[in-house]
DNA sequence: AATGAATGAGGATTCATTCAT
DNA sequence: TATGAATGAATCCTCATTCAT
């Protein structure tokens, strides 16, 4: 019994392997051509097996996209937490994280935008901010509004106000970290000045003037 | 004579409208499918006419893109330059100005996305706001950066980082657009809200904090 | 009536003019691309009207292909009685006939490829030097063989042999024209190194050696 | 082990068998409708399955295509080489060799016109004879100019007057050859006459007469 | 577990042809 | 006389998917 198990167990994981594989080509594929020219073809030649195989571990190609999205998205989200930690100044923190989020964003740039330009409903149930109340149902906007709250200016702001600063620093670090994709070839030392300026901004904003 | 002309002209007028009708279901194609799910096959069941037919309007496929392409540029292009006049308070006028091209845009967001989001080398030749020298190359930069002049602060400050914040306000404006098309289901009071923040929030880093 | 008359063969004319431009169109465009490549659009192209006026002036493309058939096979013929005349010593006169006939082939490849490696009956009834006969059925054959019976070897030779021989010389010549026409990029020189070569071998071949 | 092996092999000749099915097939069209009436299509529907399935065993229309012209061209190279040995006198071995060669080309009618006459730049590259130096570079005329050289004639002969009686024996002897597989309907008794008399030509050419 | 065979739908074009005007 | 509209068939090719083995 206990070696059935352990059969069992081996062969599980032999086939998470499996779909992990087919999943990090398909990641492969895309990045380097493109969501639209991902194909399950492509795929089986990538892992050198028969495209036929694919689907004993997928059902059909949209359950891979699903997966992707799914994995892509926690990448994301990943990025987020990965950069919260080491406090410090509310500002000085806020800083940090947009920095960071934006350079991690920028090393996985055709996942960056697979997702966060993606408007099916199963993705914006993770990746929408700009509703009313994303403050308590997104973790990102959540951690933003946190620090506002730290920072001396927005002690008395009303819970909306501060929702509403952290979604237009969301929302604008998105359109620069889009642009700065879109527009490539843009060199290293312009997107580095790009983003120091963005994040100037924002402190200015944040700082200063009119809440 | 006259009739011969009337006809002619009735004629070509026919010819624009056929011509009107394929892009137009195009479009249609490409906003509830996306730009790389249009195909000529589309086009012509969306119009009930065989696909060949198609070709006695556009050459090929690619023609019709280009037309499409040029007619959502135009509109955009249009936007910038009807939102510009009305002269006054040089902060007054980039907060109009942005104001109304965000209304703009969002009344057409799919021509929005489509140009907007392309990384084609031709499109991008309109489109790319981001590398060192736009300021003098692309209209719209060209727009903030003179504005960005008259305002006090900058009065002595270096072109570079005029260019710059200029860039950035482009940018993040771009990014709270595509990110209000793409959450779709957000509501107008929301939407104003966002969009009085943002501004805001220029304006906090333009007038004051560091360059 | 006398009017009539002059304006119905006024219009004929016409039409057969514009027969005429058809064909010529058509001819242009096979010198060009190749006889598979042409088109009934193309050739409505080629002399700026609609595809449909075409079939006012043939019934279909084979229709026009009968009729390019025809003209070319005309011309080919016409290059043999062309090069007859100038009479002499027979065999004198078989070398300039060959040589002009080649020289006036290399000046129409793409026609003379058509037609002379066309297996269509219709062509063959025109084209066919190799049967049992032909002497008496193909005026390229005759004329080779009232050469040959001038000359003094040939004087009691059998009618046979003589065909035979006349059948030679020009399946032969015609393999040298063809090779030159598909191997392209022989310079003039090395062609009349050829040519002469060729000429010289048929001389050879009918004023010694065996019958 | 050796069932495995049994039945890679198996699986091997199957498929080997399937792709000479599919080029069976398209020699047979290609036999009946000329080559630039070949399709895909057409083969598909000879084998009488979907177009797709050609996918399968060829990379598209070219492969298909360049396999049948080295299919073809194998064949004819292999003629040559067939021919030649059983050495003897010179002129005996030409003629032979020009024999056996005619023969050989007239059962393989159609693969013979299509790589003959085929003016593809990777085609001639094997199949052109008649440029300056093509004694050093074409085994057939490199072979004809060997035998010509025993020749006494030949002894002090110019290697470039040796190398054109050799192009000009092969365009001829072409010439003969392709006549002779358009005219079909020749019998057999007339083509006997045909070659026999085109062979004495050859030798009244080489043996007698100026070279 | 793995694969090759097979297909049908869809992709862009091209073309000959008909027809109403 | 002349043409533009319209089509259906054909061209090559790619892809997701199923199925028997």
């Amino acid at each position: 019994m206990v070696t059935s198990l352990g059969i069992k167990e081996r062969k599980a994981r032999e086939v998470d392997h499996r779909r992990e594989l087919i999943l990090t080509a398909a990641e492969e594929i895309i990045s380097s051509e493109g969501i639209d020219k991902l194909s399950v073809r492509k795929i089986a030649a990538k892992i050198e097996y028969s495209p036929s195989l694919i689907y004993h571990y997928f059902k059909d190609k949209d359950e891979i996209l699903k997966h992707l999205m799914e994995k892509s998205y926690k990448k994301i989200v990943a990025l987020l937490i990965s950069v919260q930690s080491s406090t410090e100044d509310p500002t000085d923190k806020i800083r940090k994280m947009t920095e960071s989020y934006i350079h991690l964003a920028l090393q996985m740039p055709e996942q960056y935008k697979t997702i966060m330009l993606n408007s099916s409903p199963d993705i914006l149930a993770h990746t929408s901010v700009l509703f009313d109340g994303a403050s308590t149902k997104r973790q990102a906007v959540a951690i933003l509004c946190k620090c506002l709250k730290q920072i001396d200016k927005y002690k008395n702001a009303d819970d909306k106000q501060i929702e509403l600063t952290a979604q237009i620093i969301w929302a604008t670090t998105f359109g620069l970290i889009i642009r700065m994709i879109i527009e490539n070839e843009i060199d290293e030392k312009q997107k580095n000045l790009l983003i120091q300026h963005h994040i100037q901004h924002i402190e200015n904003g944040i700082i200063q003037g009119k809440t």
